[in-house]
DNA sequence: CTATGCTTCAAACGATCGTTTGAGTTCCTG
DNA sequence: CAGGAACTCAAACGATCGTTTGAAGCATAG
């Protein structure tokens, strides 16, 4: 199997998260991918049996990488933590991935494609592989506010969410001015996300 | 012109409207649309002469209604109105017409997979036709936020947009439990946002 | 009534889609 | 070295895409 420096399955992959994040799902073709991949486009059906399988090993290959650090970083955590380090566990491993080399920007404008096409399938695969994190994340949440109902903390926890997928996409308005470096953007967006979400988690 | 109950071009923007959002523009055929409305596969190319401008007039006539009612609540505050108030006027008519009949519904998801196109040509549109009422927002919510930078002041107001966003679309995890009416339903999700948001701009 | 301009229609255009095929190549194993 | 599995390849499949065409329908104006 494999051979050249990197295999056909990955070139595939990479090519397929960067244009799925261009050009949507529907938008990019088999014969893009294959082509920026530089190889057969039957290669595509070969290795992952068809276009909606290749989708989903798109978002298996990052989304485990993401929970995986998430739950690190929590796991980092002292009892005593505060909500900001809670909060950051959360939101700076994926605005860290978001600014990966050139995938994870990708990755990032394709998981925010995915919540919009509001496809079942879909939403089922990431709930699936992404609901018990945020169930452990809500959790401590509920330990740092122990004055919110169940209620108020889903839905303040959901908004959370909300703000982040918003923010890790680079949907807003803002954009990176020349003078500041990205990681810096980075660093500013984790910062002020941060500070924003605990004081809206706290609030009455 | 027109005749029957609703026009073709009626019939087309509405069938559009709803198909887009389920599909996405490059999911959604012209067939499908032209079907669903009842009308002939030509009526689109003859009325709006291609896909592309079938999809911007769908945008610009719901934008075109939220701006004004969004403008009009602002106008609506008195001068000594909270920050609750203005968040209110920013809030309310995107999530009521995020519930008004079957179109709004749609046309919301739309606008969330106008995000994810990041399609230049639209997001150029949108800024167009959306950026003077975030501005004007911007204003009202700094005068009632003396102690923010305007860097600050930015960086939160993108993140309220991103939150709103996000709740407009139903992305969220939480879903209406069947005892809650839709209406009851929206204004927790108001009331939920607004809470979050206002103690989020207020923060430190 | 005829003529004119707007609208609708069925049909077809070439292009591109995801997928399949079957022969060819490569590489490890026995 | 022979055999066979793993993989790549060019070519083609039928389906569907957005768009165009030219004739037919239909109202209003002269």
């Amino acid at each position: 199997m494999s051979g050249t420096p990197f295999s056909t399955k990955q070139r595939i992959l990479e090519a397929a998260e960067s244009l799925f994040a261009r050009h949507g799902f529907a938008g990019a073709s088999l014969r893009q991918v294959t082509s920026a991949a530089k190889v057969n486009l039957a290669a595509v059906n070969y290795h992952f049996g068809s276009k909606d399988k290749l989708i989903e090993e798109v978002f298996r290959r990052r989304l485990d990488e993401l929970n995986r650090r998430r739950l690190k970083a929590l796991e980092a955590l002292q009892d005593d933590a505060s909500l900001e380090e809670a909060l950051s566990a959360f939101i700076t491993p994926a605005l860290e991935l978001a600014h990966e080399g050139e995938g994870g920007a990708a990755f990032v404008r394709v998981l925010a494609r995915a919540y919009a096409e509001h496809n079942d399938q879909l939403r089922a695969f990431l709930s699936n592989n992404y609901g018990h994190v945020l169930k452990r994340f809500t959790q401590v949440f509920a330990g740092k506010l122990p004055h919110l109902s169940r209620d108020e903390l889903y839905w303040r926890t959901d908004i959370v969410a909300g703000a982040l997928t918003y923010a890790m996409a680079d949907f807003g308005i803002i954009q990176r001015r020349p003078n500041v470096s990205e990681r810096e953007h980075r660093a500013q967006a984790i910062e002020h996300l941060i500070r924003f979400a605990s004081a809206g988690l706290r609030a009455d």
